[in-house]
DNA sequence: CATGAATGAGTCTTCATTCAT
DNA sequence: AATGAATGAAGACTCATTCAT
């Protein structure tokens, strides 16, 4: 609008404009996988739901497989995102953490239809996509060594031997892991508090002196008997 | 066509040499999958896996979809044939039962690379190919009453409310379908032992007057503090 | 039609079948050529002008490049059957194998509006495509040997040194050759005579003492002057 | 920014800069076609190779083939200057100016790998591109036409008659046309001398009575024998 | 002047399916 | 019972061209 701005656009806001298309494309991706599934999810079906002509999603990612990659990558950061931001809130202390850490997980928007029927199509073809193995690989570590830590602390805190963290660690995530593979194959509409008694169950056992403290940090009843 | 006619083989020769094709095409199409993934799976790349011409495949199975959904439901008969066995095997007692139940997820029949890949590959194109849905849940479903029968029974035999059988049983098994999902994915060689060991804590927690019970049938010792 | 051929077709006669189909369509792919270029002959123009159906040429080329590759050799196939059926002819005279070889470049069957087409269509591309520059390098050669060899030939029959041959049969050849560019080029239909002329000139300069024998080969009268 | 403000340039300075622009551009489309050949000349490759944003091409020369057509315009123009400073050079002599023709095809700038490529891309596809043909043809009349013109002098000149110029011309055409393909498709470093010898060769014989002066001018000592 | 985003027709290629033998 | 030729729809990707800025 200013006179000398006259022609061209000005560098930032074509920018701006880009990352804006990459995210419009992203977007139709993530619908087209949970309509049609990753098999079904063509160029086609992606411009379409992005309401785009055909060469665009080519334009900023150049082939399909970028495209999905990105994908992926996209709804990795977010995931990540949400369970960091949760850490972050839930302060120092080590059960604290490893609470927050599973709600985070099932907190209605990390753990919905939609999102659980993207990771699993991506993890499906995840050994025949060796680039989607590796975007999971790297995300996933980095959750599980944040899980793992905690947990050390925590027995550190009980005066326990901090060798079993890692043990701990797999089990409270094997079995987030779990219920989000059986609400997924269940097809059932999510009962988001069925987790939150599990783990609280298992944190329980494995943390005795902190059982407590998880039971409320789920919001569970102590279990009779 | 005339009745028993040098061209026309016996009626049951006949039958069983198609149940022995129907194997091999089913076999090459595990093959296939491990290889190339499920999208990566072709006829054509099935045929020739199993060595035969094009055609078989349609010949035996129709469509493409009807092998596939052949092999998954091959698949899940030769796991269920597994854990039917061992818990037969286990005897009357609830507790070795579902210690057989968990025990039979980690076989190296069960859980090996190749399962892994054919599993995760169905499962993440369950939502987009109904038929896959409906065969995995049929046979999720069953398996998991057997784990829920078998955990109210040893509810009842510690003299507590069969109420929270289901939960428990949903807890062992996210955990294990967890621990398949975290081996898939980290592509590690896979270590046996440390779901045995998880298992054994989770199990312990959950029916503490039969800890002891559960730790010798996984193999565990008893954790310290 | 015997009785027991009945249900599979005769090995053979798949195979010459196929062998059938494959020059159809190598005879589809050079009048596409002619008619659209190298760059407009597609897939599509080829089937169209084969009257058979879009899959047929890759199922039997494989790839767009195989074909084009199997019809330049073709091409080329047919030139050198030409000319070594033309040298057979000539007999065991040098002059008259030189003749023979000059005057089967300018044949109908080798030398007309379509073959120069071809040629030169390929030609244009044998940098770009290596494939193209292989094929014509291996028959270019052995074409350029037997000239080479001939003109020898007749040099000893004269009784000079043969050093002197590998630039007459260059010579030779790059006249053949450029009026073939020429012809093509100039887009008028082709008078076959000049080259006759102009090889019976160039030849008998480089062979003074079979001055007359080339003439005659060419049926040209002695310039004057 | 400069004194008389941003926008409008004088007339002229505006003409000079969109000539400078449009060579860059002709430049660049060589540079593709000796890189990728005519068919994987792209305005993108083009656009890549000038360093130049993707739409300049277009803007300064409409279309693609308008572009292709100017730089194969352009190559002959060069050409063209070539052949024309030589004949200028030789004087009146039609001995020299023959001579002349024959060595400015096979200077280095005339004749090395990259216009040998860009020459038979162009010409490869003259027939399924009219406008290469026309460009073609012109420029190669009024070359055959000069080559022509001084032969039927030299007879003059040796008194016989002009009658058979047109042969002679085309013959010796012929030879360098046919060099310039062998060179190309042999892909070995070009040798500059054998032309000179095959030339003189010819030339002597077409002009016996000029033929020391043929060799001289080629450089080129007497064939014994 | 110049940029580069956007389009969409066209190309090669793959593949499930059909069918004659 | 089995083969593999043939089809054609659909997919990924390319690219000349248009256009807003």
């Amino acid at each position: 609008m200013a006179a000398q701005e006259g022609a061209t656009r000005p560098r930032k806001e074509r920018k701006e404009n880009a990352e804006k298309r990459r995210g419009q494309i992203i977007d139709a991706t993530f619908r087209s996988i949970v309509r049609n599934g990753l098999s079904g999810t063509t160029l086609a079906s992606v411009s379409n739901e992005a309401g785009l002509s055909q060469g665009v999603a080519v334009f900023y990612f150049q082939t399909k497989q970028a495209l999905l990659g990105a994908a992926l990558r996209h709804q990795y950061e977010i995931y990540q995102e949400n369970w960091q931001k949760a850490v972050s809130a839930a302060g120092s202390d080590p059960a604290d953490q490893i609470t927050a850490l599973v709600k985070s997980d099932f907190t209605p928007e990390s753990c919905n239809e939609e999102t659980l029927i993207v990771w699993h199509a991506f993890w499906g073809e995840s050994k025949a996509r060796p680039l989607y193995g590796e975007i999971s690989k790297s995300f996933e570590q980095e959750r599980a060594q944040a899980m793992c830590n905690a947990c050390a602390a925590l027995l550190q805190a009980e005066g326990r031997p901090v060798t079993g963290a890692a043990d701990i660690a797999a089990g409270i995530d094997a079995m987030t892991d779990g219920l989000w593979l059986g609400m997924y194959l269940s097809g059932d509409p999510v009962d988001l508090k069925q987790p939150m008694r599990l783990a609280a169950m298992y944190l329980s056992a494995a943390f005795p002196a902190h059982a407590e403290q998880f039971r409320k940090g789920f919001g569970v009843k102590a279990a009779k008997g």
